[in-house]
RNA sequence: GUGAGUGUAGCCCAGUGGUCUAAGGCGCCAGGUUGUGGCCCUGGAGAUCGAGGGUUCAAAUCCCUCCACUCACCCCA
């Protein structure tokens, strides 16, 4: 028996009253705050995402679905989706149109990892990108949307993490003072920790080990040796955050672990969250535009796990609304029944009413149990008595009432 | 890639060496009205007991290997 790809899974009809519940709060946020929907490919040329992912990231090295296609071209499916965006921006000339250019997608995500709770290895992201603009005020606004998303969908219980990691300019000094601390303390430090001390010092912050952390949390703080702009940047932030009310921590050890972000990092998790919880991840990557190519152009944006927001919305018990169901059901008995029926369903399906027309020749008893499964709200009965007279029982499927009325009353019948 | 746990019908699960030709519940199908749903009653279909090998007179039950799933680490949404 074929079974799903280790770390795929089926969305379910049950399951897709949560999805639609969440791309319509998605669309409904981007709307208001003036994002435009892009779609993109679902697979690249491999050396796209290398280069703004970053060579020596997991992502890159071990989780990337890479294959060659039949001409001989690196191709590697979507891991993650700002470097697509920015690809887009630059090819279709977007820094022509007003800047910043704010651009959002709903789109399936793949990184070969092993699962477990809230990861798989093909998941949806919502994610945002706003383009061309390095105003913390900008930041502020793109936090601020993700942050009343959740108010939208009403997930509560979260917490807002930020940290600004510095520029080109000033984060090469804090990674020299990271490193001569780190020096001292390098007989302390776990076998992952020694190895992220060579290659990706930022990294060292946010090892789980209790040991670890506690040399972490003494660390030199990147906040603390930004340049006068970042600093700037970093403080008019906060200002901004606490005009817009929205409660924030400052986290010291949130780096992130993609190689493009710059200044504003942030993450958004649940209060309790245990592993693999949160829920947004985001940040600046003012160098990403001008890596690929295009001219230097700063840019913001985040991204959330679908799987993980109605992971979430269950554990909370938060309701969503139900998906229309059927209206009516048609139920026949007898041949020539049955070609009346199929006439009638055409008939009001073409008049917008949702039709189930009952197939088979199966009891009328049977049929009605199907109707009521099905969640229909009448039930339309064709037998020899309502043929003769060219009539149809309608039958209110809450109220158990029922009534004889002629096929030219429908579907005016129906409300 | 590493570690731990779990694998019995679509789903939840009983069963820990012989009475298992595997129990129950949900769901599915049918009947209980010659044309009527939801509740109730009755019946039916549906399981190579994850796969392979071994121990034994006898294995769903014990051992080994493999596979899958779950959780955790790594890392991330």
């Amino acid at each position: 028996m074929y079974r799903a790809p280790r770390g795929t899974s089926d969305i379910l009809p049950e399951e897709q009253a949560y999805w639609r519940y969440v791309e319509e709060k998605v669309v409904e946020l981007c709307q208001l705050y003036g994002y435009e929907r892009i779609d993109s490919p679902a697979f690249e040329d491999t050396r796209l995402f290398a280069r703004s992912v970053g060579e020596g990231t997991d992502i890159v090295e071990k989780e990337m679905y890479t294959f060659t296609d039949k001409g001989g071209n690196l191709l590697t499916l979507r891991p993650e989706g700002t470097a697509p965006v920015c690809r887009a921006y630059l090819e279709h000339g977007l820094h022509n149109r007003p800047q910043p250019v704010k651009l959002y997608y709903i789109a399936p995500i793949f990184r070969y990892e092993r699962p477990q709770a809230g990861r798989y290895r093909q998941h949806y992201q919502f994610g945002c990108e706003a383009i061309g603009d390095d105003d913390p005020a900008l930041d502020a606004e793109v936090i601020e949307m993700a942050w009343r998303f959740f108010q939208s969908v009403n997930l509560h219980h979260l917490t807002l993490q930020l940290n600004s990691i510095g520029c080109k300019r000033c984060r090469p000094g804090y990674l020299n003072t990271l490193k001569d601390y780190y020096a001292s303390h390098t007989e302390e430090l776990c076998a992952d920790c020694k190895v992220r001390l060579v290659r990706n010092p930022l990294r060292l912050l946010d090892c789980k080990r209790p040991a670890c952390q506690r040399i972490a949390d003494a660390a030199p703080r990147s906040s603390d040796h930004l340049c006068p702009e970042c600093q700037s940047h970093f403080t008019r932030l906060q200002r901004y955050l606490s005009l817009l009310e929205i409660p924030f921590a400052l986290n010291h050890r949130l780096v992130r672990g993609l190689d493009y972000y710059t200044r504003t990092v942030f993450e958004i998790q649940p209060e309790n969250g245990g592993a693999q919880s949160t829920l947004v991840g985001g940040g600046r990557y003012d160098d990403l535009i001008e890596e690929l190519g295009g001219r230097p152009t700063p840019a913001i944006g985040y991204a959330m796990g679908i799987e993980r927001i109605i992971l979430n919305l269950k554990e909370q018990h938060i309701p969503v609304p139900p998906l229309p169901g059927a209206q009516v059901f048609i139920a026949h008995l007898g041949d020539e029944a049955r070609e009346e029926a199929i006439k009638l369903a055409s008939r009001l399906r073409r008049a917008g009413t949702a039709v189930i027309l009952a197939t088979g020749s199966k009891s009328l008893k049977a049929q009605l149990r199907q109707a009521n499964r099905l969640g229909a709200r009448y039930a339309l009965i064709l037998g020899e008595d309502e043929l003769k007279s060219g009539t149809a029982s309608l039958r209110d499927m809450t109220t158990s009432q029922q009534s004889l009325i002629h096929l030219s009353e429908l579907p005016g019948a129906l409300k």
